[in-house]
DNA sequence: GCAAATTTTTATATAATTTTTCAAAATATA
DNA sequence: TATATTTTGAAAAATTATATAAAAATTTGC
């Protein structure tokens, strides 16, 4: 089961292109779960395009980046591309992660089963309540923030989730960074500051909700 | 307390301007309250670039869409740049929204303080569970899922989040598409299929590990 | 009170990314 | 075998982002 899946990766990737991909990766895999995606061979950028959402030459020129994979008249093997997209992504690799907070966010993502599914795996769980601290969500055990740093250090853990409030945030992101994490995922509405070499993910709600509100007002304005 | 913060918008605005006008006014919003913000009259584009992170030539130009609201030499009023964002932004009116899902997300979403503040107010959390119908959370009662395609067209709701798992969330969708909802905020990991003058974000947290993860393993292969 | 220096915006130019268009390759069909 | 159809990959055009230069307002020094 020791598959090769080649890819070369000389340019500058665009951030986007990887989230494309990423979406077309986890797309992939929900039709090759289907009746039909068990049965076909190839698709058809086109038919990607459909189950994505993504525009078909957009996915051409993302995959292109990183070499040939499909074949003129035909389109691409599923399997093949499944299985280069996750070498892409890195997602073929295993990964161990953290988790800052456990409040209610903190349980969502906790019992959020397609992390294990995608090869993530929730190695703890840090929260700086009491209460909290030596009780279990689904299974795992939460710990004393105090020990967040050397668990990472230890664990060698490069990935890790904030999931606390907005004040703590920042705090919580500098004890990471000092225990060796390179990429932190943040659910907390602030910008977190972090030195070169470290790459951190917002996603604030509010802001999301803030983006689709202004193309509701700006579509009722012009009615024409 | 009407005031009025004029903007033109005759251009095509980008999609990642509003965005990042978005992030702006959030860390407006939080610097306003600080000590430094209560006295402080004026803002330059280079200090809104320190505190969001945003390129300041990008801060200066996405605003530049919408007119021009900063004295050189000097730089934007910053009261009347959050007036004018929150216009922008559609922020300055209140919405009303309906949440789908009473899991733990949707408990997370729930207890959010940041959509209250920021003129977001759940009218209903929505469910197809026995045991939760009927239940309140955070105040907010539970209704039954079959209620939602009506309880959204009577209140004339145009905003409704999704926290549910892959499997019902493009059927919720289309409920709330039937019901006159215009703006869809989708946490399930699928792609939503939605017509024309409706607009859906989704945000699936692996897809945003597995972004990091890519950067992850990119910088230590390049280690040149 | 006026000229020079500083700050910071707006305008312009360059670079990067996305979208569109087109030619080549593989297959199916007559 | 020639033609039509499908679909990729590559080139061109359009859009968007970043960097640079020019203009405006203010402050400082004389």
């Amino acid at each position: 089961m020791t598959e090769n899946h080649s890819f070369k990766n000389d340019k500058n990737i665009p951030n986007h292109t990887i989230h494309r991909l990423s979406i077309c990766n986890r797309c992939l895999e929900l039709f090759i779960e289907t009746e039909q995606g068990k049965t076909k061979k190839t698709i058809s950028s086109t038919e990607i395009s459909k189950i994505t959402g993504i525009n078909a030459n957009q996915i051409r020129k993302d995959l292109a980046y990183f070499g040939e994979f499909g074949k003129r008249g035909i389109g691409y093997p599923i399997r093949d591309l499944h299985g280069t997209l996750k070498a892409i992504l890195g997602s073929s690799r295993k990964w161990d992660i953290v988790l800052v907070g456990a409040g209610n966010l903190g349980k969502a993502l906790v019992s959020y089963k397609g992390f294990q599914k995608r090869g993530f795996t929730i190695k703890g769980v840090f929260d700086n309540s009491r209460l909290k601290i030596g009780k279990r969500i689904n299974g795992i055990e939460i710990y004393d923030i105090h020990s967040l740093r050397s668990f990472v250090k230890t664990n060698e853990i490069k990935v890790g989730i904030i999931a606390v409030p907005l004040k703590s945030a920042q705090k919580v992101a500098n004890d990471m960074v000092a225990g060796g994490i390179k990429s932190i995922l943040n659910f907390a509405p602030v910008t977190i500051k972090y030195p070169k070499g470290v790459k951190v993910n917002t996603i604030d709600i509010s802001i999301e909700l803030e983006r689709l509100i202004y193309f509701l007002t700006a579509n009722s304005k012009n009615s024409s």
